[in-house]
DNA sequence: GTTGAAAAGTGCTGCGA
DNA sequence: TCGCAGCACTTTTCAAC
């Protein structure tokens, strides 16, 4: 075992303030949080880069929303497949395919569950017919079409 | 109709570029996206202005790992309820539940489908039985539980 | 609409407590 | 381990093209 770092790995309340403001808004100046949470600047640095070591830090996204960019459609896929040892392959596969935004391994009447977003039916109709039910190991699917989205977040943390 | 603003509100190539850059990494300064695209960083500056005023552009989150700051389970719902038409009461209800992370009103066998996000099984428990299950309106729920996250990502824009 | 550079603000690093 | 101060970098603005 390395004893290059000997540094504090447990997270405290600070480091889940810090988190909790940045989750909501990634973008907020160090400054600021350092203000709200009356440290200093460098603090807020030194508990981010020792979070982004931990691994609790996964990276940030722009948020965008889809509609306004031509993509009308959210839809819920339940996947079965013929023997669930064909997981890890159908999922390379399914990799490959763009429309695919989350995807799960779950337990319960399906195999697989699958989180996809379309431009309108015809390529929703497209994605299912030709790119997911040529994916080898797969018997059939089950859609559920998202006709509102009333609930988007994180996790809020305590 | 207002004339204040006569700029273009269109989305056009480079727009699509600089939000492709920015939803793999929200941090990539502007000045490196201009070098990327060869346009200068003013240009970044005045098109994401465009972006954020269309609405386009919904926010930057920091996207971080449940698992690491103890949220161990995700699951699925299916929601039962007992007349469409008490969707919005339940969604105002079910949005006081923040283990709830993304909730749909959705075609198919149920009404509502519903992510959520707990720290074990103990805790998923309670939000079912003691949460979820008091809401008015709501029958009887399905649960699926996700074994392995495969995928998780945003839409690919062409 | 875009550019390039100047001004303002933020992130990062090392020294001191 | 934390805070302060200085330097490097980024964002933002604006006159000119």
């Amino acid at each position: 075992m390395s004893h290059k770092k000997a540094q504090n790995l447990e997270i405290d309340n600070l480091d889940i303030q810090i988190l909790s403001i940045l989750m909501k808004n990634a973008t907020t100046p160090y400054t600021e949080i350092a203000k709200d949470l009356i440290v200093s600047g460098g603090t807020i640095h030194v508990r981010m880069k020792k979070l982004e070591e931990m691994g609790v830090i996964k990276g940030a996204n722009l948020e965008v929303d889809p509609q306004k960019l031509g993509y009308d459609i959210t839809a819920f896929l339940g996947i079965y497949l013929e023997k669930g040892s064909q997981y890890n392959e159908a999922v390379k596969q399914l990799k490959e395919i763009k429309e695919i935004v989350e995807l799960h391994y779950t337990t319960g009447e399906w195999s697989i569950f699958a989180k996809i977003v379309c431009h309108d039916t015809n390529h929703l109709r497209e994605v299912l017919n030709e790119n997911i039910q040529s994916v080898k190991g797969i018997q059939r699917t089950e859609t559920f079409i998202s006709l509102e989205e009333s609930i988007k977040r994180q996790i809020t943390l305590d």
